[in-house]
Order: structure tokens, then C-alpha cells, then sequence
DNA sequence: AATGAATGAGCGTTCATTCAT
DNA sequence: TATGAATGAACGCTCATTCAT
């Protein structure tokens, strides 16, 4: 019935088992975040996934014998999709620093546009702030994100120290999250995200470079 | 600081003051909101506002015959009142324009810490993605809280054509609207806003300032 | 599908509902009582209860929103009804105390009989296991039904303490219930249940009034 | 004082002691009968005994292919170790019939105060209303536990007949059993037993040398 | 012998909704 | 207006059982 979603990614692995079981596995945790991203987490139930995958009901509590274990599984595995690419997009030698940032920050804001981005991370948001679990497993995704840009700012502006340095990279990340809202997946503005691009471009450089230590400390006189 | 916005619920009367048995239509909006506010949209049920409002269930769907008429009128009622308070806050004279833009973020900035600002919003945009109704509301109010904005804008750097403005606007409400996800209300760095707040001010000063017409048009040479 | 056993008893009213409700109200107790005694508490779920009173499951719980208060409900009109029952019989005027006795124990080794109370006390024992407020529903009435038998052994053998009465009608009662398991309802010795009836006569009347005050206290030499 | 008629759980094992993989056999009996007595019928279910035992659920339906064999296996194991204590202690040597008959009363009333044997038995009551199968090995158990105490009978008064002993040892034997509900295992008089077994030992005693033959057919006038 | 995979029925419970009162 | 009664679908979850490995 749904959009067959089907998102390019590695799932986790589970442990021991058959061969077959992993077939079942994967197909309920692909089951699941497609409807995730579909119709939103109040899609996301057991019978639904069972429809999607073409298993039964009991079949899906088999594997995972609540749904809060079935959740924590799902973002589990991707939120580590996540970290992977980003891990691996992020340290990839580049040529100067700014290259470096536009580079990230292009890299960033096109996956935001993406409807998996859009939708899973929107639905996450709201998630956490009712669900620890979802918090925590948020906030480490988001940090180990942040740890390269921290990097680069150290980079291009060596006088900051480094809450300095974290609390820009928190400015700049912040920033780029938000366009999700107006330019991400289907958005409103999403035909302007190239503008907005280069506005980022420019305005985070300009940012990193020119701010003095100590500047974001005092109250604006 | 951290001027609330929408301080109590007045807003969420309709037109034309109490009429009798108004007071449950006032009842089950003000539930119904605080349901969504401390446990999210899975809490929304007419169960559950029939016991936080004291009504009964049946005389909720007196009211609203359909739970997503309800759904609704809750979001058209919060919105309403979310824009009818940025309407009168923002246009407030101020001095000058770089002292009414500093104003506006410090505005903005701090009612994104407000319990009810991070929680509904994020609700918001998740429901936005599958609920064209939402979609389109939020699209309004976003578009209406840009303009000052934009104003402002004109003020201070009048070389910039209308379409320029509104996309160095729509950079500025998405930057600050990210900031709900990692400096909202009890967010990991709830405690760095001030500092957020400080870098967002010489940030977007300084970039509306010294865009030059026509360049956010072109490509990062 | 289950024999309509229905059982002659008056249910607790429940206080306020329209007329219709007192009907369906009553027609669950009485399907729950039919299927706990027919087929044991293993039967006694939502699905079945509805087929046999003819409603739907949704509106079962929407009398009783849980199943333990069901279960409460169920127990506390039955017990209730035996309480009724057991305080009418028990207290109408006799001749002699012998007499009074006398009818009292084949009042209760006949009650014993049937099937009713064979197969609903049966499974109260088993489930009083594990279930406090089963325990407490129990002890309660058991301490109820003890009361006329104490006042009867006080008039039979005035000696006795408060104490050892109230031992002695433990015990003829404790011996009276365990008939339950031999010759009750379809037990294999149910046509003996005369002379046991005439057995049990004679026995506790000889030893209400031989037993000594102090006797029970000391071990048998 | 106190003997326990099942200290451990060796019965259990089939005949011919421990054939390759009955150590599974005994486990899951033994986890069974666990889940009996500790948290009742309800608890008995393949996925609890697999739990308790430390097997898996598959294998459980191995041994046992329906749930149906592995409650009768059980019954039968655990009714069957009662039975061989049963005829090992009752036919011991004792001095005189009445000190048999005392010795008798005193072991049996002990045994009814143990968790195992309190829980058990009241499971099984429950159960038989609504299982030939346990009903028939129930009533087997129990002809043969009285057996011992129609023989004592028998001594200490010949002058009944055949089937007037059997009445006596049933009325005795049900007396017993009905200490049960109210002074078993952590039921509200436990802490009466010594009381009640002294009643019981000179209330049986008497009866059996005082009745007469023919009394208990008469109706009583 | 032992276990993982899979099934289908049933469990108590919540849900939005309709209707008679 | 307001509420009790009633419905039917769906919820997460447990169950005994079957089967391939």
C-alpha cells in the first residue's frame, strides 16, 4: 500500500540466528522506517509493518518483543547510517579549510532536502521531547556531527578557545537544521536552497573568521 | 527577558466572547493543547482530553463531530494567537533599524526556550509533513513573522531587490528556528542561548548589511 | 455456545446510567458468572463474555475498564449474594440451639452441592493464591458466615471463651467446606452426602458440647 | 513436626533414571510445577516454563507436543510422588490404632500447611470441574490416601460395616482437607493448626469408636 | 536433540465515532 | 446542551503450535 521506501543504507546486524532470520529482520526494520517516513510515526504499528512486509503480526513481536525495543532498533540502525556517512564524508582530505567548511556545508544542506532527512529528522525532533531514549541517541548523533566542524574552525580561527570553537560549530550547525523546516523536502522554499546556500556559504566563513575570542562572551553594548 | 508570547489561553475564545456553553469549546482547546504541549500528538485523544478538561467523550465530538476537526481548531486557534502577538511585538517602533533587529532575535530567540514554543512547533513541523493542512498554517504564519523581518531588511540595506530580502529573511527565521533543536526548552544546550543569541545578532547584522545585490544569486567562485 | 446458567441471585445495582445501562451491566456479571463456572477462569476473557451475553468487547469495557474490575465487580456481587443469603438463613428463629445447629449444617452441606457454589468457591480458592483482593473478599465473607455458628456454640457450651468458640466454628465450618471436594457438585461421593450430612451432625453437636474449656489448649498427651 | 511429604523433586523423573536428554524432561516439570504453585495456572505457559527452566520454547514442545500432555505429565509426576509418600508413611508401624490414627491426622494437617501442597491442591480442585483427566487422578489419589485410615477404622470399631467405614474415613479425610481453606499455607488461621488438630484428633477419635452401626443411615430423628 | 523462524488466534485495552436519551 | 450507551477497528502483546534447520 505505502510508497515502497527503501532506503539505501546498512542496517545493523543482529547476532547468531539463521540466515533466514536476517531476511525478517531487515524487512521489518525497512518496513518501519518507511512507513516512519511515510505516514509518520502514528503509522508506525505493528499491523502496518506487518502489511508492509508482508509478515505477520506475531512474526514482527518475534524480533522484537515490544515496540519500544522495535523503535530503539530503528533509530538505532539509523542514526549509525547516519554516523557512518557522516564520518566518512566529513574526514575526507580536502584542500584548504574554507574549501572544507563549503564543502560540509553544501554536503549538509543537500541532505536536507532529501525526504528521508527531512521526514525522519522532523519526526525525531518532536519524539524527543517526550522520549529520553530518542533525546540521547539525538544529542550523540548530533555531536559526533559537529566534531568536524569544530575541527575546521579551529582551523580557520586558532585564537577561539574551545567552548568557543563548540559554541560556533553548535551556531552554524543550528543554523543549517533550520532551513529544514522552510527549503527541506517538499518545502515551501525548498527551490531556493541553492540561494540559501550560498548565503550560509558566505555568512558562516565570514562568521568563523572574523569572530574575536572572547566576543560571544559579553552582552551586545 | 524571555517574553512569552502567548502568556495565557485568551486567545483561544471565539469571536464574539462567551456565548453559552462557549466555555467547553474553550475547555477542551485548552486541554487539548496542553496534551499535545506535555506528552505530544500520541496523547491527543478525546479520551484523554475528556479527562484532563473534566468534560465527558461524547460531549467533546458535540463539539467537534471529527477528532481532525478538533485537530484543527486547536492549530488554527494557537497559530491565530501566535500570530496575532507577533503582529503587535514586532511592529513596535524602535529606534533604530539595527536596534528594532536586535530586538527581534532577542524576541524570537527567547520565546524559542518556552516549553510551549519548542514542544508545539516541533509537533507542528513532524504533522506538516503528512497533513497539508498543517502544512499550509504554518506556511502562513512563517510567511507573516517574515515580514518585519524583511522590512527591517529594506531599512538597512535598500540595495537588495524584494526576492533578495525575502530569501535573507527566510535565512535569518530558519537559522533562529534551528536553534529550538539544541538550545530550545531543555535542550542539551539550553544554558549557551545568551551566547547563541549574541553570535546570531553580529551575525545577521553584518550579513544583511554587507550583502551586495546580486550576490547570493551566483555560484561561490 | 456455553449452557445458559443463570444464576438466581440480586446483583449490585450500579448508581446513576440511564435504564438501558443497568441491562447490559447486569448481562455481563451474569455471562461472567456463567462462563467462570462453567469453564473455570481460564474462560473469563472480554471475547468471551461478549459472545455469551450477546455484546461486543468494546462495550464490556466500557462497563468495566479493566478486567480486574470486572473481576472485582463479578466477585463482590456474588459474595454479596451469598452474604445476603447466608444472613436471612441463619438468622431466622429456631427452637433449640441443637436445632438451630442442626439446620445450619444441612443449610450448608446442601449449598455445598450445587453446582454453583462447588465450581464458583473452587475457583475463588485457587485463585485467593495469588490474588489479594480475592483472599480478602473471601476471608471476609468466610468470617461472616462464622458468626451465627459462633453464637450458636455459645449458647450450646457457655464455658468457652470468646477464642475457643470461635476455633470451634473454624473447625466445623473448615470441615463442612471440605465436603466441597468429595462430595460437592458431580463429585464422586455426592449421593453419601446424606450420611455425611447425618455424620457431621452428630459430631459437631457431641463435641460443641463436651468440649472443655482449656482442652484445645493443651497437646494431647 | 512439619514432615513434608515432597521434599525434593527426584519423582519426577520417569522410570529407568536418566536416559540421554531427560535432564530436559525434569527441567521443564520442575519449572512447571514452579510456575504452578508459585503464581498459579494462569502462569503456566510454555513461554514461562522456557524462562524458568533455561530452555527454549521450541524444545519445551519437543518433550511436550501440546500444552495438554506436558499439564497431565505434570499432575501425573506430582500426584504420583504424593501417592508413594502416601503409602510409605501411613502404613508405617505405630502402636495402637489410636495412636495410628493420631499420627495419621497430625502428618496429613501438617502437609496441608506447606505452600506445595496448599497451592497444588488448590489448583487441582479448581481444575477438576472442568478436566476428566484430573478429576479421575485426583479421585485416585484420594481413595487410596484413605485407605491407611479405613483400615484403623476398622480396628477400633468392627462393628461397622464395609461401607459405613468408607462413609467415616471420607468424613475424616474431607474434614481434613478443609482445614485447607482456612489454616493452609499463609491463609488467615494458619496460626490455629495446633488448635485445630487437637479439636480434630478428639473429635475423629471419638466418632470412630462412638458410632454406632446403622447410625449414620438413619436420618437423624 | 535442540533451536530459530513463523503462524494464527486470542488477549486486555484504547480509539474515534454514532446514536438515543 | 450534554451524556450514557454502543460500536467496530485497531492497538501492543502473549499464546500454543508447526516446521525447517
Amino acid at each position: 500500500m505505502a510508497t515502497q521506501f527503501v532506503p539505501d543504507m546498512k542496517f545493523i546486524l543482529r547476532e547468531g540466528g539463521y540466515a533466514r532470520g536476517q531476511e525478517g529482520y531487515e524487512l521489518i526494520l525497512r518496513a518501519a522506517l518507511d512507513l516512519l517516513i511515510e505516514h509518520g510515526y502514528r503509522a508506525l504499528s505493528f499491523r502496518r509493518i506487518a502489511e508492509v512486509s508482508g509478515l505477520k503480526v506475531g512474526h514482527i513481536s518475534y524480533y522484537f518483543p515490544t515496540k519500544e525495543e522495535l523503535v530503539r532498533a530503528l533509530l538505532d540502525a539509523v542514526i549509525n547510517s547516519y554516523q557512518t556517512e557522516f564520518d566518512r564524508l566529513m574526514h575526507q582530505p580536502g584542500s584548504t579549510p574554507e574549501q572544507r567548511l563549503e564543502d560540509l556545508i553544501v554536503l549538509i544542506l543537500d541532505d536536507i532536502t532529501t525526504k528521508k532527512t527531512t521526514h525522519f529528522f522532523m519526526e525525531l525532533w518532536a519524539l524527543s521531547n517526550h522520549d529520553q531514549f530518542v533525546f540521547d541517541r539525538l544529542h550523540e548523533l548530533y555531536c559526533r556531527a559537529r566534531q568536524p566542524l569544530g575541527d575546521i574552525i579551529a582551523e580557520l580561527n586558532p585564537a577561539l578557545s574551545e567552548p568557543e570553537r563548540e559554541t560556533l560549530a553548535l551556531f552554524i550547525s543550528a543554523s543549517m537544521e533550520g532551513m529544514t523546516v522552510f527549503a527541506g523536502y517538499q518545502k515551501p522554499f525548498r527551490s531556493r536552497m541553492p540561494m540559501l546556500e550560498r548565503i550560509a556559504i558566505k555568512s558562516f566563513v565570514r562568521l568563523v573568521r572574523e569572530m574575536k575570542a572572547g566576543e560571544m562572551l559579553e552582552p551586545a553594548e
